[in-house]
Parts: C-alpha cells; structure tokens; sequence
DNA sequence: CTCCTTTATGCGCATAGGCGCATATTCACC
DNA sequence: GGTGAATATGCGCCTATGCGCATAAAGGAG
C-alpha cells in the first residue's frame, strides 16, 4: 500500500506540488501550475494521479478545483509524506 | 535529492530489499533474491539502482557481495527511509 | 587449468509513464 | 444563448524502466 505513494512522489512536479500542498490550506490548480511552472494539462494529470494515491482530495469551488491534503492519510504514511517533505526542503535550502 | 531516493524506493523488489536490509546487517544477492523470490539477473540489478541512489554500500567477499543499508544517509534521507520501512512493515502485518 | 558458485551485464522486448496539443467540460457572468 | 476562465481528457509520441535470456566475470576448490 505504501508503494503507490512512492511512485506518486517520484516524481518532480508532483513532489513539488505536495510541498505546496503542505502548507494545509487549499491550492487551485492554475496556482500550482504558476508556482511549478507546469503547462495546465501538466499540472491537471499530475494531481489526478496524486489523488488516486490518495494523497489529496479536491474539491469544487465555482470554476475552480480547491486542492488539499488528505487529512485522513494514515499514521504511516503521513510520516513518510512528511519525511518526505522535510527532506525536499532541506535539500532546496542547500541550493538557495 | 530526494527523488532518486524515491524513485528508487518506488519499486516493490526493491522496497523489499530495503526491509531486509533494514535489519542493519549484511546481506548477498543470493541471499536476497531468494528472500524475495526474484531472479538473479532482476536482483542484481535492483540492487544497482540502490546503490546508485546511495541507499545501500556493496562489499565483496569471496563471491558474494554483501550489501548494507550505507550508514552515512543524510538524516533526512535515513528518516524518510525509516517512515518508508515501518509503513512497509504495518501493511504487511495487517494483510498477515 | 577445470569446474562450480555467485554476481554482473549486453541485448531485445514489452509496458509504463510523462509530455504537448487540441478539444471537451464546467461554471460564472452578461 | 454567448463568452471567457479554469479544469479535465483523448490522442499520439517519445523515453524510461522492468524483465528474461544468455553470457561474461570473479573467486574458491580440486
């Protein structure tokens, strides 16, 4: 169960979305492209797949798809997501 | 940096072969590969991928190999390794 | 040197996955 | 109904990746 949330991190846009995420609040689509830098069908598929992995959940807001982390992600894997985002930051700030 | 680790961890031979490793020991390939239930070709080869992630350190002894878990990951990495292992092991115990 | 065990690797195949482009869909507003 | 913004999706292309098979390479034992 866990493998499905590895592969659905492995991947830059979709890392770097889940890091937006991680802010708790609720990130449009057309927002998180700008802040990747992704094409819209770009951004659109990778937050399909990271709400298949359960990661996240959306929801309708007018026109837009309000997009948040799944708060009811197990014990387990809210570590690894957090490890995980932890660790992309560390990394991030070694560059900055 | 973080995401070769997790590509690397996204793979069920190879996130098996983190768990035995986990135990701190050294293990073969041959070892392994009969832990897990691959061929010899397709557990050498993950075990390159970890390698070059820098997950695991080889050793050679005699003709075997013996792989470890590289005891200098970044905490970062280790801890997210960590979160990875246990939420591998709790899905396991729960089908178990 | 020969044989056996263990490990690595070249090769080809098949599939998965990420991308752009165009188009469909959904909703607000007029 | 018509227009525009935001999002989803069908399609084809291209690359990455995992696999088996066969073979090479490394080392021990005789």
């Amino acid at each position: 169960m866990i493998l499905p949330i590895l592969s659905a991190l492995a991947d830059p846009t979709r890392l770097e979305a889940m890091r937006l995420l991680s802010d708790g609040g609720e990130h449009c689509v057309c927002e998180l492209m700008r802040g990747i830098g992704a094409t819209q069908s770009r951004m659109s598929r990778h937050m399909q797949v990271l709400k298949q992995a359960g990661l996240v959940l959306d929801r309708r807001d007018a026109q837009w798809v309000r997009y948040r982390v799944n708060p009811d992600l197990s014990p387990e894997v809210r570590a690894v997501l957090d490890a995980v985002c932890h660790a992309a930051q560390s990394a991030q700030r070694s560059v900055a």
